[in-house]
DNA sequence: ATCCTGTTTGTCAGTCACTGACAGATCGTC
DNA sequence: GACGATCTGTCAGTGACTGACAAACAGGAT
């Protein structure tokens, strides 16, 4: 009871100094006495200097896929998940908090490791989903390729819509993504790819167009 | 001179432990004092723990980019991406020096950060290539998009291969890989991609297909 | 108020990655 | 064999994190 407090108590402190110095420039044992507590006992309530700053990620993922699971299914993998973000994004604005966040993570240069194995967790997350969706397993190959491409055009329509401050929409940036991009994953007739055809290099033989099997 | 013969036993030493014992339970000290060398010394040669396993990320990048600038110019991003790997694989086949490299990295999943972050400095690189490539500027949306996507088809066609023990070659998974996904950016005729058209809901209007303006 | 029990916290000591400063050793060279 | 440059060891320190133990602090039952 008394620790949540606590805890809330230090993620506060915790983000304002971030903020104002710096992530680098701040030790876990500054935070935890600007808090009025011991490092040690920041160390109980965080398992990282990271943990008040990014949350818990597994939980982010899995409201996010929850979100996504609600899409319907005529849509493509990469329009659901842009057009989640839009719709989350519009309906839940970010918080003073959130974008506090957001703003102490860009600059962060040497956070960008952790953001990355972040992006890996989502990109588990999209797996499943992705083989919920089409009745593959979660081990398939083009599962594989295609989450990891929802996860990294994610990422960059954020990141250029984060960048642009406001000159550019997340639905127009989603837009130019889906039409740089074309993915042969559809729900429905979930494309079962080429297999081996034997002659040499790597480029297409006939044509990809749509190798029906559905 | 002396010195390069040192971080070279240095090197080796580290190797060898961290396939024995693992990477997280080998300490820089025991590889220092296993190598004949103090602490200090293992870290005047190497700037953190990671670097004699990894080597010089820099360097790697800029070798591989090297070989895509090579590439013939019809072949598309991902072709030539996917290609350049299959030939490199080909021609200098992994010394038993790589495979430990790779084993000790895959068995490390507190690595994980590392070689995201990694990956993120190939994608810059590769953002590099293909604003030459396609003469558009580094800080265009579609390039980001699509350098990003390299990145991880690349990413998951390497799993797949080193995954499957054999049973399937670089060059069948960048076959289906291919077929997966289908990018909208020659070199040629660099498309525009979309700009707004004021509608709702993120989903292509009419139809992506080819909005040609050479 | 007091006792009892479980939670929360502080203290202490230790590991590991990494760094700066300085002094001793070693190398190639004349 | 003296000499300047390079290489290395020693020492001390920071910052993230952990285990062990005991004191402080709940809240409820008596």
């Amino acid at each position: 009871m008394k620790a949540l407090r606590t805890r809330h108590r230090i993620e506060r402190v915790a983000l304002e100094l971030f903020d104002r110095d710096g992530y680098d420039n701040v030790s876990a044992r500054q935070v935890a006495e600007a808090a009025g507590v011991t490092e040690r006992t920041f160390f109980r309530h965080f398992a990282t200097k990271l943990e008040p700053l990014m949350g818990n990620p597994d939980q982010r993922i899995e409201y996010f896929t929850d979100l996504l699971r609600q899409q319907p299914l005529h849509l493509d993998p990469l329009e659901a998940v842009l057009a989640t973000i839009a719709h989350e994004e519009a309906e839940y604005p970010p918080t003073p908090e959130d974008l506090m966040r957001r703003r102490i993570v860009l600059a962060t240069p040497s956070l960008l490791p952790e953001i990355q194995a972040f992006e890996r967790a989502i990109e588990r997350g999209f797996v499943e989903w992705l083989a919920e969706r089409t009745g593959r397993s979660v081990d398939d190959f083009e599962i594989a390729v295609v989450a990891s491409i929802l996860v990294v055009t994610r990422r960059n329509v954020f990141e250029a819509w984060s960048s642009s401050g406001g000159s550019e929409t997340l639905l127009s940036l989603s837009r130019r993504a889906l039409a740089t991009l074309d993915l042969h994953l559809d729900p429905a007739t979930a494309g079962d790819a080429a297999g081996q055809e034997g002659d040499q290099g790597v480029g297409r033989d006939g044509d990809a167009s749509d190798d029906g099997e559905g």
